[in-house]
DNA sequence: CATTGAGTTGCGACATACGCAACTAGGACC
DNA sequence: GGTCCTAGTTGCGTATGTCGCAACTCAATG
């Protein structure tokens, strides 16, 4: 998002360039949203007449990209769009789509972030962008952590069910006096990581280690990744921690919308 | 090389209607072929001038179709393809229905569960869940694989009458040693799998990578999806296959079930 | 420092895509 | 079964939006 220039056109409604192409790709934007559509209808919408409305669509029919229930039907999305979207995802990561922010996150809030993902029974840490600071915790990427310990294995334990999270988890050793260790405080945390949307972890893997991690969703809306911020307890108090909260969530969010989500 | 001439000069193609959405819809062609491409590139495979190309790529970015390296660079599919892509696979109530039991496998199994259906001649995958680990090794989701070399392309093909089995299938290329290329071979296979109710397809589209497949069917009794466990050869095994056949029929015929199949 | 090559933008000519209105066909209501 | 009504489809002339040109900016390369 080139970040001068589209703030100055998303105000109202500027001239995006070619017109015809604008309306097109409204109309699959549309079709997004309502699923289904006859060519009035698209025609309201777009503000154009019907005539108009239905050459556009014809187009995009030509090239798969919708498709008509049939003979006189509605229209719908149709399977020129997986097409293209199988060509996105070919070079789409969730590391990669990560990374630049990151990076920023890194930069703005001086700590380590961290990208981990569901491997078996633990935290797989996949990427790390090191904060400022020249504290600096290990490099964790490669390690397997603990679920139940963790503010990203708690975020990743919060899209699973709870047969599954018991599945993998059969025990739930402690590591600080701060660890969960029983079933109904762990579920207790987990009901509150999806009500919230986020979680923090203080002295609970490691005496002196808070983190801060929110989910990264794809295009389902399925978790498949967490993304955290972490640092000493004495540099992330109560207060910072608060601070860091919703910055953690907007990184996460903007790298699930990278990768899809946010349709719905 | 699809195209480029779609709306040159000469009349071989009928007027696909509006000549600069054409273009535009034709350039997300080029870079999914392409995977990135610079605007002067574009304008050549148009066969259009680099400022109309430019504004063309322009609109497009608005919309989030496509997207720019940096600054100044080259463009790629952007992301706005796949939310467009999220709400057509959510409008495809085979996917809806599947997605539930397909996490459940996913998460029993260990390995990969995919949903193909039949696309004009190739095997078209519509969705995809990870095992294991939920970082997706390769999404295939919108790809186009061959009928032939695949079990979820044998279980689809097992549908259709000999004649347009045929049809679909004009030659049979050959992928690893063990891919199927005779008529023959593949009418027996074919016969097999009607008779058993699953495919298994092991080496035959690449080496080292199998596949059990299991065919979903609507209210009619029509084969219209497949569903598919796959994962390395190493993994699995005569023996593990032979435990898993079961399993990818249970839930193929749930998903079938919840689509009206064997209700009435 | 010149040069090349890429993406970007203002402008005028003209091709094109638009709106209009007439057409067709399926469905609903009588 | 007929008639109306709605919604998708098509021919046509014209105003509109789009295209090609050429000039510009900016980076990288020599």
């Amino acid at each position: 998002m080139r970040t001068a220039s589209l703030a100055s056109t998303d105000g109202t409604e500027a001239a995006p360039g070619v017109q015809s192409v604008d309306r097109a790709l409204t109309i699959l934007d549309i079709l997004a949203r309502l699923g289904e559509a006859g060519v009035t209808e698209i025609a309201g919408e777009l503000g154009v007449h019907k005539s108009t409305a239905f050459r556009l669509v014809a187009t995009l029919e030509a090239h798969g990209m919708v498709e008509q229930n049939e003979g006189r039907g509605k229209y719908r999305l149709g399977v020129g769009v997986l097409r293209l979207a199988g060509a996105t995802t070919a070079r789409l990561d969730v590391v990669q789509e990560a990374r630049s922010i990151c990076r920023k996150l890194a930069a703005d809030s001086g700590e380590t972030v961290n990208i981990a993902v569901l491997s078996d029974r633990s935290v797989l840490y996949v990427d790390q962008v090191a904060g400022q600071s020249a504290l600096q915790a290990h490099n964790w990427v490669g390690q397997h952590i603990p679920l139940h310990a963790t503010s990203n294995g708690k975020v990743l334990l919060s899209g699973l069910s709870s047969d599954e999270v018991d599945a993998r988890l059969p025990r739930l050793p402690s590591y600080t006096p701060d660890t969960v260790t029983t079933r109904a405080k762990l579920r207790r945390d987990l009901a509150l990581v999806r009500d919230q949307g986020y979680a923090v972890a203080v002295d609970e893997l490691e005496i002196g280690l808070t983190a801060i991690a929110a989910p990264i969703r794809n295009a389902h809306g399925d978790v498949i990744a967490s993304l955290s911020v972490s640092g000493p307890t004495f540099r992330l108090g109560d207060l910072r921690v608060k601070e860091l909260i919703p910055v953690v969530q907007d990184a996460a969010d903007e790298v699930s919308r990278r990768l899809g989500h946010g349709s719905s």
